[in-house]
DNA sequence: CTTGGAATGTCAACAAAGCTGACTTAATAT
DNA sequence: ATATTAAGTCAGCTTTGTTGACATTCCAAG
């Protein structure tokens, strides 16, 4: 990709066009969250639990350690919202088997129900917008979003990534 | 799933780079939001307050019911807010001239100040990110990001562009 | 083997920011 | 005149975040 600013065009660094970067972003992720939201509003769970849902089915048997650096929140938060998916059989905790403190998560199938659900509506919306950008966009809109993120968790964000293939 | 139509190259549709995008989404927001946050941690304010300082510095002498719309809250949350951001002397409301039953809302001075430090944070990190990835990045990623949003909030979000100029 | 520290979990109390519902006041529109 | 709209208020509730204190379990270092 041909990286062309030459220091002439940056038009695209004024503070008016930044603005307009800011408030795209903030509208942009009432859209992201949306459907997921609205069918959360179902049930008696909220963001933070699809939030979990989300980085479990991602990794699955990561640790509640783990979970706590990539969602960002306190344990107490998180704990919370992990123990209600637990005691409702979507998230299954098991002691680990080489440090027996930590605590593995996964799925179970109603967990993975939800999560495909879920999933499925924000993946929709993203395809629309995808598909209606072209794949140029959408490597520079990836390429934006990652430099916009905390050096912690832009690695985080590649750790999951390598993690899966 | 596999989608393989001659020529085209839709790799940027798999469930993977939609995953990741989703991700990215979610890890981005984070970083966009952390700068101001910081700073509103100093004080009494938060992230709802940030917000209304922003589309009353946007939009001068905007109704509370237009707020309103822009936020996506009730009235009842958006009041919460607004009623100390007037009583600490950061906006004022002016009963409207045409129509007395509306307010018209400005910052003042203090206001204004502290939108501006606000603001300041959070383009420099946009600033950055659009500097590391370049103009033709940015145009991409503004593209993605307004297909995302729901057709209401775009008609907005373009709405307030254009009473700018 | 004992002890210190790390990982996890729990209890309690609280705050921010959203929500619904009911209601008032004032001003405009029909 | 009456109905509707804009704004504001009160009360109560939910979700999701926060601190702080404390118990348990386990690993590892002395």
């Amino acid at each position: 990709m041909a990286e062309m600013h030459g220091g002439e065009n940056l038009l695209f660094l004024t503070d008016e066009q930044l603005r307009q970067g800011i408030e795209a972003m903030f509208f942009a992720y009432r859209g992201f969250t949306a459907d997921p939201d609205r069918i959360l509003a179902t049930m008696a769970y909220g963001r933070a639990h699809h939030r979990a849902i989300h980085f479990i089915a991602r990794s699955p048997g990561t640790t509640v350690n783990n979970l706590l650096a990539i969602l960002g929140v306190t344990k107490q938060s998180l704990n919370r919202v992990l123990r209600t998916l637990i005691e409702d059989g979507l998230v299954e905790s098991r002691v680990g088997t080489t440090d027996k403190r930590e605590r593995h998560l996964t799925l179970t199938d109603a967990g993975a129900a939800l999560e495909r659900k879920l999933s499925d509506a924000q993946r929709a919306r993203m395809r629309a917008a995808y598909r209606a950008a072209g794949p140029q966009a959408v490597a520079g809109f990836r390429q934006v979003l990652e430099a916009m993120m905390e050096p912690e968790l832009r690695r985080r964000y590649h750790a999951i990534r390598e993690s899966d293939t």
